[in-house]
RNA sequence: GUGGGUGUAGCUCAGUUGGCAGAGCACCUGGUUGUGGCCCAGGUGGUCGUGGGUUCAAGUCCCAUCACUCACCCCA
């Protein structure tokens, strides 16, 4: 037997319908707010992470799906979304039609990581991204839009970490301070954070390792660090927030692992996932479309985990199935020539209709019938042929009807959808 | 990449100190000559994840390997 790529899975149809509805609720609150869809393919130059992602990441590092073409150029199937948009964006020139773009984009990303609970080497995710914005308020409404959507797919239980990761001008200092106080406990920290404190000291912040978490309790904090535009602007993201009744709680050990995040950093989290509990995350990133070779745009964006919100609306209310509307409980070949063409016509018609080809009693036919959960069943059989009408039952009530042959596929849509 | 747990019928799982491969559900047939669900009777279905080893004998013990899973790590 040939099996599927560790990391991988097969999403099978008692899912799609809940994906279907995910994504069907996104876009219509995302077009709501001025968002139009951008589709990316699947693989960019390697460089394209490399720059934006950042060298020192784990994901750059050692989590890409990378490979040589056939020129040896080395191509990298997208371990997320933003990048893609943000070259895009510079590519096509989007910023001089108009340098305000929202965009949004819902497709596959790659990730060599060992598989686990809500965590896959292909996810899903739906990226919300805004170009040309710097007013704090666009942060503040992404943010609500994204509560919004979660109210409205039913989701409770969650809650906005926020936090702000300052700019060029005040983030140095910050890390800095940083560094020079884990220097000065360098024994006190786990191997892990040993590594981190030259190549991205940030992170040693939500280290869960107790000894690093004692470190980390007198570390300065990057609030008190922001240079006054970021401290204004992140002033004015938790204003908006507070005017538009979403509770959020500031987090100072929230830290995105990607480089160019700048100023508002943001997760939403959920306490029914185990170790893997953000289903969305994002922040603002204002230098990346110039360290891309753009023009410099303010940018902020985020991205929903498809994955993670599929399993925690699948853990509530069975999923209903789309059952059948009539089933044709067809006896004896010389029916078969009628009966198949009724239920060509009848799907022609939109009613959800199953038949069965194989030669079998009524009995088993109706059995099949109602285990596939059918409304009706359109019995024939040679006797029906011939008297020139067919029983139509009603599997809950058991009574049944004679419909005549002639006209048949009408009458019988007639009948069902009153 | 590191650690723990689990792999036996389509599904959920039993399987004792190593001694004939099991149950429930599902499926098929019959009880009911052309009427489903409930009930009763019978039946189909297994390379015991895979490959080695120990043994008269391995689902059971040992080694390796693969997969799943949870956690670390990382993040959506």
């Amino acid at each position: 037997m040939i099996q599927l790529i560790r990391g991988f899975k097969d999403i099978l149809p008692d899912e799609t319908p809940t994906w279907k509805h995910i994504e069907e609720t996104a876009v219509a609150l995302f077009q709501s707010f001025g968002f139009k869809e951008i589709r990316l393919p699947i693989v960019e130059k390697a460089e394209l992470f490399q720059r934006s992602i950042g060298e020192n990441t784990d994901i750059v590092e050692k989590e890409m799906y990378t490979f040589e073409g056939s020129k040896g150029e080395l191509i990298t199937l997208r371990p997320e979304a933003t990048a893609s948009v943000v070259r895009s964006y510079i590519q096509q020139k989007l910023y001089a039609k108009d340098p305000i773009q929202k965009l949004y984009t819902i497709g596959p990303m790659f990730r060599r990581e060992r598989p686990q609970k809500g965590r896959y080497r292909q996810f899903y995710q739906i990226n919300a991204e805004v170009f040309g914005i710097a007013s704090p308020y666009i942060d503040a409404q992404l943010i609500s839009m994204l509560w919004t959507f979660f109210a409205r797919l039913g989701i409770s239980g969650l809650s906005v970490q926020l936090n702000s990761l300052g700019c060029p001008a005040c983030r140095p200092a910050f890390k800095e301070a940083l560094s020079s106080l884990l220097a000065s406990k360098t024994g006190n920290l786990c191997a892990d954070c040993v590594r981190r404190q030259d190549k991205n000291p940030l992170r040693v912040l939500d280290c869960k390792v107790p000894s690093c978490q004692e470190v980390i309790g007198d570390a300065p904090s990057m609030a008190d660090y922001l240079c006054d535009d970021c401290a204004r602007h992140f002033r004015t993201v938790q204003s908006a927030l507070t005017a538009q009744n979403i509770p959020f709680e500031l987090n100072p050990r929230l830290v995105r692992g990607l480089d160019y995040y700048t100023r508002t950093a943001f997760e939403i989290q959920t306490e029914a996932l185990g170790a893997q509990n953000a289903i969305a995350g994002g922040g603002r990133y204002d230098m990346l479309t110039e360290m891309l070779g753009g023009p410099a745009q303010p940018a902020i964006g985020f991205a929903i985990g498809l994955d993670r919100l599929v399993a925690l609306l699948m853990e509530g209310l069975p999923q209903q199935e789309l059952t059948p509307d009539i089933f044709i409980a067809a006896m004896g070949e010389e029916t078969r020539e009628k009966t198949f063409a009724w239920s060509c016509a009848l799907g022609r018609e939109g009613i959800r209709t199953e038949i069965d080809f194989s030669d079998k009693g009524l009995k088993a036919l109706m059995k099949r019938a109602n285990r596939v959960g059918a409304a009706y069943v359109m019995i024939v059989g040679t006797q029906e042929v011939e008297e020139g009408a067919v029983l139509l039952r009603n599997m809950e009530t058991k009574e049944q009807i004679a419909i005549p042959i002639d006209g048949l596929v009408d009458q019988v849509k007639k009948y069902l959808t009153n």
